[in-house]
Order: C-alpha cells, then sequence, then structure tokens
DNA sequence: GTCACACGCGAGAGCGCTCTCACGGCGCTG
DNA sequence: CAGCGCCGTGAGAGCGCTCTCGCGTGTGAC
C-alpha cells in the first residue's frame, strides 16, 4: 500500500510489449516513426504497468526540466497580502499547465536569499524565470541575469540602462493613469491631487508621469507621496486636505490607497463624489466593489499578463531549443508586451 | 555570455583537486570522512569552477528530489483572490527554504486537473505534497492518498470516515467561535445571529459548532447561510434582519462576510455595537483594520500553519528516510495539529 | 530481376551523480 | 617488532532515460 510499490521502467515496459527501449522511448515521447500496431503495443503495455516516466533520467540527458521558477522578491508583507501576485501566478500557472510545464515558486525575502535564488538559477534546475521584480535597486535582475536563464520579467524592470533582450510585461500604467486623470477633468475637476505609490517601483513613477502628463503645469502641492498602503492613503490624504483645501478630485495610485483616502475624506465630512471625486487603481474586486461609495478605478488584466509572462517565456525556450544554440539574438526575439487599461466607473468619480 | 557555458561537473572538480569523483561527492554532501586538508581542496575547487550538483543526475540515484508539490484546488477564485492562501504559502515556503527543499505549486480547477495532478504527484517528482482541500466532496485527498505520496493536509479534510494515517493542520475554528460568541453574551447580547460560511468547507461548519456549543438552544431563524464573500455577507444580514429585527449582535464566519453585514447594518440605520455588535473570523488584517468600525475578530495565525505543514511533513519524510522502508505506521507518525486562535478586540463589539 | 533507397527498429553508449566495496596506510596492542 | 583493525580514499557499477548509429526489410525504378 506504501510507496515500496518499484516504479515500472522503461525497460519493464519494453519487455511486456516485446520491443526495445528505443521504440518505447520512441512512443512515450510522441510515437513518431513507429508502426501503428507497435504503438498500440506500447501503449498498452504503459497502461497495463502504469509506467510515468521518470523525470530525472530524462532531464538527465535531455537537459531541458520542463520547470519554470517564478521569482517573487517581497521585502513587505504588503505585496504578498494583496490579490495581485495570487492571480498573476494563477495566470502564470494556467498557461505552464497547459504546456506540462511546472511551476516552481521561489519567494524571497532579504538580501542571503538572493543569493540562494541565484545559486538555485544557476544550478540548472530549471528551463527559465519569471521574475517580478518590485523594487528600483532590487540586485535580482542584475544576478539573474548573470545566471543565463531565460527570464521574463513582471512590470518593467526599474533599470535606467535598458539592457537589450529583457523582455518583460506590463501593464500600461502611465496610459491608465492619464485615463483617469481625464476622466476627473472631464468631470469637470481642476484641483485634482495624485497620491502615488512607493516611488522606487517603476508601477508608480509610471502612474505619477501619467499624472503629470495631463496636469501638465500641476501645483506640486497637489501630489503626495505615499506608498501603496491604506494607511499611506490615509496619511497622503491628510496631507492634501492641509495643504490643498479646495481640492476636488483625488486620483490614487492603487485601490487600497483609495480606500484609506475615503475613510479620510469621510471623517472630514466631505461628500464623495459630489465634493471630492476619487479614483483608484487596479479593479481589485474585494477593495474596489466595497468601498463606500465604490471605486471608480483603473482595471489592469492581472491574471492575462501572467498568462502572457508565461507565453512570453515558453516561446523563448522553443526559440533556443528549435533553431540551436545560436548565441546572439535570432532576430524574432519576444519583445516585451504593454498590456492595456480600462476605466471602469462606478460611483465615487 | 549565454548559457552556452558547459557546466562543470563533479568530474571537472575532481580533476582540479586531485581527488576522486567520490570524494569530491562526500565533501559536497557533508565532507565527513575526509581529511580537512582534502575538504579544503575540493572546497577551492569547487569555488573557482562555480560547481553546482546537477539536481537531476543525483536524483536519479537517491530518488529523492527536496521538491514538495502544494496542491490547491481553487474552484472559485474567492479562495484564491484573499491573502489568506498567500499567507499560507508564505510560511511553508518558509520553512521549505529553510530545509533546502523547492516548492513546485499546483493549482487546480476543475475534474480533469484531479486526473493530471493524480499524475504527477504518483510519478515521484516530489518527495511529498501539502494539499489545501477545501471542499467536502473533493476527489483529490482520495487520489494523492491512492499516489503513495506522504502528504498534509491544510484544514481538517471533511471525510466522514477518518482515514489512519492523515495528517492535517487547522486552526480551532470550533474553539474560535466558541470564544466569540461567548464574548458577544458576555457584552450582555442575548439575541446572538450566525453567518456562516460556505458549508461544504469544514471550517465553516466547525465554526457553526462551535456557535452551537454556546447557544445550545439557539432559535434557529438566527442562523444564515453564506458563503465567506461580502455580497453573502449582505444577503445574509438581510436575511436575518428580516426575520430577527430584535438581534443584538452577529457573529460572521469570517472578515468578508462580516464587512458585508456592517454595510447592510450601516444602510439599515443600526450602530455598530450600540445597537447590534458584528464579530468576524480571520483577522484579514487589510479587511479587518478598514471596516467601520474596525473589526472585533478571531485571529488564526495562517502564515504559522503554513510553516508547521511544511514541517510536519518534512519530518515525516525524514522518518522514511532514516528508519528505513518499514511499512506501516512506525509508532511516531507525526500527528495532526490544531492551533490556537485568539480574539482581537476592536470597535465593533 | 536487380539495385538503390528509405524506413522501422534494436543495440549500446553515456548523461552526472551516489554508493558499495576493496585496498593501502597508519596506529595500536601484545 | 609483528599483526590486527580501522580510517580515508579510489575504482567502478549502475540509476532510467534519450539518441545516434547501423542493420534488415520492404518498396520503387530501371
Amino acid at each position: 500500500m506504501t510507496d515500496t510499490a518499484p516504479r515500472p521502467t522503461l525497460e519493464a515496459v519494453a519487455a511486456r510489449a516485446g520491443v526495445s527501449r528505443a521504440t518505447v522511448s520512441r512512443v512515450v515521447n510522441g510515437g513518431d516513426g513507429v508502426r501503428d500496431v507497435l504503438v498500440e503495443r506500447v501503449r498498452k503495455a504503459v497502461d497495463e504497468l502504469g509506467y510515468v516516466p521518470n523525470q530525472a533520467a530524462r532531464s538527465l540527458v535531455t537537459r531541458r526540466h520542463d520547470a519554470i521558477a517564478v521569482v517573487v522578491a517581497e521585502p513587505e508583507t504588503r505585496v504578498f497580502a494583496d490579490p495581485f501576485f495570487a492571480l498573476q501566478l494563477r495566470g502564470i500557472s494556467k498557461e505552464l499547465t497547459a504546456h506540462d510545464n511546472q511551476l516552481v515558486l521561489l519567494l524571497t525575502e532579504g538580501r542571503d536569499d538572493h543569493a540562494r535564488v541565484g545559486r538555485y538559477l544557476a544550478g540548472g534546475h530549471v528551463d527559465g524565470a519569471l521574475v517580478f521584480s518590485l523594487h528600483l535597486d532590487d540586485p535580482l535582475p542584475e544576478l539573474i541575469q548573470r545566471a543565463g536563464v531565460p527570464t521574463v520579467f513582471g512590470g518593467r524592470p526599474g533599470w535606467s540602462g535598458d539592457r537589450q533582450g529583457v523582455v518583460y510585461v506590463d501593464s500600461d500604467n502611465r496610459g491608465g493613469a492619464r485615463a483617469a486623470v481625464r476622466h476627473l477633468a472631464g468631470l469637470g475637476r481642476t484641483r485634482i491631487a495624485h497620491i502615488t505609490g512607493a516611488l522606487d517601483q517603476t508601477s508608480a513613477a509610471d502612474r505619477l508621469d501619467g499624472y503629470r502628463d495631463v496636469m501638465v503645469d500641476a501645483d506640486p502641492r497637489l501630489i503626495a507621496e505615499a506608498d501603496f498602503t491604506p494607511a499611506g492613503g490615509e496619511r497622503a490624504m491628510r496631507e492634501l486636505l492641509d495643504r490643498c483645501p479646495d481640492l476636488d478630485a483625488v486620483f490614487a495610485a492603487n485601490d487600497l490607497t483609495a480606500s484609506g483616502a475615503l475613510r479620510v475624506l469621510r471623517e472630514s465630512g466631505r461628500r464623495v463624489p459630489d465634493d471630492i471625486a476619487v479614483i483608484g487603481f487596479d479593479d481589485m474586486l474585494p477593495v474596489a466593489e466595497q468601498t463606500d461609495p465604490p471605486l471608480t478605478t483603473v482595471r489592469q488584466d492581472i491574471e492575462e499578463m501572467g498568462r502572457l509572462m508565461a507565453r512570453l517565456l515558453l516561446r523563448e525556450l522553443d526559440r533556443g531549443t528549435t533553431h540551436g544554440g545560436s548565441d546572439e539574438a535570432t532576430g524574432d526575439t519576444p519583445s516585451s508586451v504593454v498590456l492595456p487599461t480600462t476605466l471602469i466607473r462606478r460611483a465615487s468619480a
């Protein structure tokens, strides 16, 4: 009953089917160039014995693992505790599963972990990596680049120098921000404030840029820095009310920030959206739909981002396999993708 | 620059250090029974060559993979989109990392996926599995049991027949529920209602049991069924207000449900906690702290649950290795653990 | 009817590692 | 001073698979 059952090997299947190991191998791997009679016979033997190929043995010779590492740096709990990551992971999982790849999850916290991850990736345990590099000064991308593992990044990595061959998937943060602010302007609002996210993350920086695109010469006092958290949103909102009591709209860097801001506005007796209109970013359902009033926000398709990351990586891996090991970019390198965002109108603006 | 660098093998290290493969292997795996001089020499060679053992080759002979599968069945998006799962995963990751084990994530949705997971586990790709079996009728546990892979479950599996050797880690849902209801009673509330979770999950059933433990002969109309979602909470709350306008307290099966209930209460003009006291479950910070008023709730240490699951599994695996392959339970089988919960008092009760 | 060729299949090497086994050297005892 | 034992080391087999190579058979062309 326990695992003492000795797993059948290729050899065993071959014996039972009355063919050679090589033939069984061929059948198991697609069955090209084998007569149908034999294919049938081998399939039967496989079924009867419950044969499952030993991945270790296979990897040893093929040097492929059909496994992808997903690296998530999570210096703060926040990052991990929000649904963002979970949704992306789900998209990745779906895509990988569809291509018979496994998902090896590497969560890192702290510097020493980076070394560990670097070692792991360099160790050739996986065929590629999907990396969420959230901060500008993250040493991880550098490490990974050096490990020589094909990689796709989630979110635009924040290097100043854009190295060649760096592939990422991102939302159109800047465009989304522009849409949000334009929407507010379209409502006739003129004193539109912005509560930023953590500005060491490209998404926050990009959203701020989008805001500035529209509010070309905005009063700098209309911009308050926060960190993507509700608490940060509260603090920033108080600051803003203090500095600019006349503001009539707020674009928050994400929904959580917006929820904090809403709370402060309610406390201060302002009506939303009558006195002050509020827009968030993300369209995190548990948050955006439950605020009071429900939050107008910019939706990004997070699951699709994940799926796309996986697809890009798999394509690159496939390319590497098919075209033989050419060294430098062979022309059709997959390139980065920026997904569109859409404005979701609810009650807050 | 690219991955064309041929990874050094044991052989190469041995040559450089002027010893045999066997000796290098010994050093790499702990270095027992090798003279310090040689250990040093080998270490140096390893560093210089940047040698990393080939896990596939190693697994092939040791039959260990140092990898654990985490299986998450997620029929509903909800499950995945809440921080619960993420926190647990984090605990697991920490523990596995500390023991140099990898985390292979398997997300399933739908029936066909079950077969896939079963095949994967039976395929001997991983040493063990951590399984989140959320629903009573889930076929997954059965499948996994049959695959013969050492497994620890997250949350009490819902089989009527408690098979032997089933190990799980759970929160004290029933005890926590009792504490919550007692607290309400201690506040002088007498008409205490309960909004349940999805009752096909053991956690929901256990919390209901806890409620009943205290409210021994509760008015059945004080119990409304929901599904752990805010929307469900709203619906159930309306039902309850309709049926029992005189209720003075509500114990909700989780924080999300409670947040829905709070909204309905506010709409209906009831004051919380003055008119109606509310308690949740989970202590999900982004929710519990942000409700209005902040939610009194039952905290469970989710991350610790994850960590514990991993620890239990690793211990079991270790046991299997150390004591040779004895077949039936060797006495010191790790047994299930139920973690305590604590009541967190905030403003809502 | 003969020759060339293609196609299907089996034999065998080898991927990088671990682990058993046997051997040489040293220290200890009598 | 001889012999026994033990510790440290190397040689070599083999884990389960893939893949190249070559042989045999069947098919088509002349």
